[in-house]
This record gives C-alpha cells, structure tokens and sequence, in this order.
DNA sequence: ACCTGAACACCGTTCAAGT
DNA sequence: ACCTGAACACCGTTCAAGT
C-alpha cells in the first residue's frame, strides 16, 4: 500500500522488478538499497519513500513471483492426479523464471494471495482425492517443496554464484569429483556428468515431477488400505 | 588444513562449532566474522589467522554437518527402497541438528568427504535396484533435496527468524489465514493449524521421506516396464 | 509528494606492525 | 606462530532538511 503515483520518477513496481532481474543475474545477495539506488541514478534513501526496508522489498519480490503463476482450470473429469501434476509443472515454469530470488519463494505461499490461490487449490485437489486435511497440508508444502528443490538443485545451475564464475566453478568440481578413486567412489566418478550438468532440463523437470505425484498416489493407496 | 596448533587460544574446530551454534540460534545471518571474534574475545582479524575468508567458514560449517551422518552399513539382505528409507531419515536427522546452517548443506554434497560417502551408498543402492546411473543421480540429488526441504519447512520451524520472534510471527500468519473469506479458501482456512504447527515431528518426517521412497519405486516400475 | 546530505552502527578484508 | 590497529569499501537505516 506504499504510495506510487509519480510516474516519471521512481515507482514501487519498477523498483520491484528491477530487484527480481538483478538478483536473477547476479544473485539475492547483489540486490542492496544502494546498488537499486544507484541503478536508477538515484540516492540510496530515495528507495524508503516507495519501499518500508528491505525486508519489505523481498516480501513484494516473493509475491511478484506467485503472481507469475497461473493456477489451472478444475476440471472434475481429469483424474485428481493430473491435476497435481499441472499445478506442480505451473509451480515449476513460475519458479524457473525467477532463479535468483528462489529463496523467497516459500514465506509468501501463505502470504501473497496468488500463493494462497495455489495453496487452496492444491489442498482442494488432494482433499477430493480421499486424503484428511492434515495428510493434504503435508503434501501440499511438499508440491511447494519440490518445486523449489528441483529449480535450485537442477544440476548445473549453482544459484549464487555470479554468471561469470559459473564455468570456473563447475570445473573446478569436476575436476575434484574425477579425482576420487576409482574403487571407492565408482557411482559418484560415473555420475559426475549427469550430477553436474543437465543435458535435457525439461526431462529433468518431468522425471521430477513425477517422482513427487506417483509417491503421492502410493501414499494414498498406504492411506486408504 | 589451515593450522591449528594453538590449544588454548583459538581453533579452527572451535570455531566452526562456535559458528554453527551461532546459526541455530540466532540464524545463518548472525554468523559474522566480528560477531564471532567478540564471543571469542578477540578482534575480528584474528580469525582471518584460522580461516582464509567467510567463504572458506561456511564451507567448513557445511562440511561438518554432513559429518554428523552415519552412513548405514549395507544389508543385502534388506530391500533397496528399505535401506534408501534408511539413509534418507539419517540424513533428515543429521539435518535437524543444525537447522540453522540447512542452506550450506546442499553445495558441500560433492566436496565433502562424509557427503561424498552417502552419495556413493545411495547411488549404489539406486543402481543395484535397477535404475540406469542418469537417473539414479536425479533421484540421490532427490534424496538430498528432500531431505532437507523436510527440514526447513517443518511447520512452525520458521527458519531466520530469531528464537524471541517466533511466536509473534506465527500468530501473525495464523491472524492473516483466519480473517480470510471461508467461502474461497475452505481449505486453507481448515489446514491452517496444520501448516502453521507441526504437533507430531516425527510422523511428519516418517511420512515425508516415505513419499520419496514410494515415488522412488513407482519410477522404478515406470521404468523398467 | 518525493528526494538528498550527513550521520550511525554495522559488515568483510588487507596489511603493516606487534609479541 | 598468532594476534592487533588502522584503514578501506561496502551494508541498512534514520532524520532533518530541501524542492
């Protein structure tokens, strides 16, 4: 409810998403007061006139990401676990476009109100499934949860480090993982590739996902024997 | 391998353990270079003697956190998704024991010793079940992901928030839950308690790593059918 | 309504200097 | 071998003051 009626100058929106782009492109810890400040040729304390502190801003980053989500239509004559696997998928595709502020992502679900659509959505879905409210609150954090892990852990992506280092770093544990020997860490030395780049990310996501939907359709049959 | 000589003055374990306490406390972000000198009782500088940089700390805080897990030896008599059930609550309760420093865990996987055994174990597990080694490493970062989300989204776990905060901040998020439209958010309104409090650890962790493991075997007949 | 200057209490880090 | 003092370039934030 922060006051953004000057057009020309400073606006609340285009501070927010030029934070979202910097933090994609250098990583959370380059978004400061100063550096936004400094973007817009501006002071540093001209920011607190749009935004309360920082804290503030992270929280309006992590709503702008939900708000990138588009919840899917019900639809009662697709089965219950397909649904889960579209929303899921949407979770996936909204995170992916905002890899730098993945953090931020998890104390606005039940804050920022696209985070709630998803939430109740999910939870309806699940409860229409036969699963109780605690068993669907469960899973439902654990569909955020996998999303979020799949994007920050998609081999290859090492979230944090600047763009240009990326090479360097990657190598560098290449090098350390083709070291190992042989007899000991025979998985580990074969694995290396797959663990540190991803060849075919959207494989990567669909395998993913999936692992999450089958565990919770096992864990509904566990349930309701 | 920095030196470590000096018993009675300051050492690296001592402070990596310092540091680690620090964390859980008060958070990953109390952990600083000046804040840890001042509980020494030393200037911050004196650390730099002990350590190259910041950097070099928190890979060695993540490094011990990972030396806490014992890997279980190997049964070849249990069952693969039993013995990946095992290694998977080993992890979440190595974990749990330093809530505070759960963000450093992930990168030090494939550089620390004790990670690189568990890694090694679950990927043998996985190949010896039958996956091909692509997606036995997706399922080990899996695993490792899992286990770690299941941490830090514990209901009621709050993580960053100092210790004094905590409760304030969750009546805060239940008050913002509770005053919203029932007709909309049915089952947000009636998860609320579930998502806000987690009144059974334990169950929530036993069911948490058994969607993994479930998911697991269902990929496994998706697999090889 | 919107922005600046000066100031304060914090960071990490270097480097010469002490013992 | 181990620690300190002084210094530098950064943070977030407040507050009085400008337009």
């Amino acid at each position: 409810m922060a006051p953004r009626k000057n057009t020309d100058g400073l606006a609340r929106d285009a501070i927010v998403d030029r934070a979202l782009a910097l933090a994609d492109a250098e990583g959370i810890d380059a978004v400061t007061i100063r550096r936004l400040g400094q973007e817009f040729g501006v002071t540093a304390m001209a920011l607190y006139w749009h935004v309360k502190n920082k804290e503030d801003l992270l929280d309006a980053m992590g709503d702008d990401l939900w708000a990138g989500l588009t919840v899917p239509p019900a639809d009662p004559q697709r089965p219950w676990h397909e649904s889960l696997r579209l929303v899921v998928a949407q979770l996936v595709d909204a995170l992916r476009r905002h890899p730098g502020s993945l953090s931020l992502a998890y104390r606005r679900v039940l804050v920022s109100p696209a985070g709630l659509d998803v939430t109740e959505y999910a939870l309806g879905l699940l409860v229409g499934a036969g699963f109780d409210l605690r068993q669907a609150a469960d899973l439902a954090t654990s569909a955020l949860q996998t999303a979020i892990m799949l994007v920050s852990s998609e081999p290859g992506a090492e979230l944090g480090v600047p763009e240009e280092d990326h090479a360097a770093h990657l190598e560098r544990k290449r090098a350390g993982l083709l070291q190992l020997p042989a007899e000991r860490y025979p998985n580990v030395r074969g694995a290396a590739e797959f663990m540190l780049n991803c060849a075919d990310p959207d494989g990567y996501y669909e395998s993913g996902v999936a692992l999450y939907v089958e565990g919770a359709r096992a864990m509904l049959q566990l349930a309701t024997v």
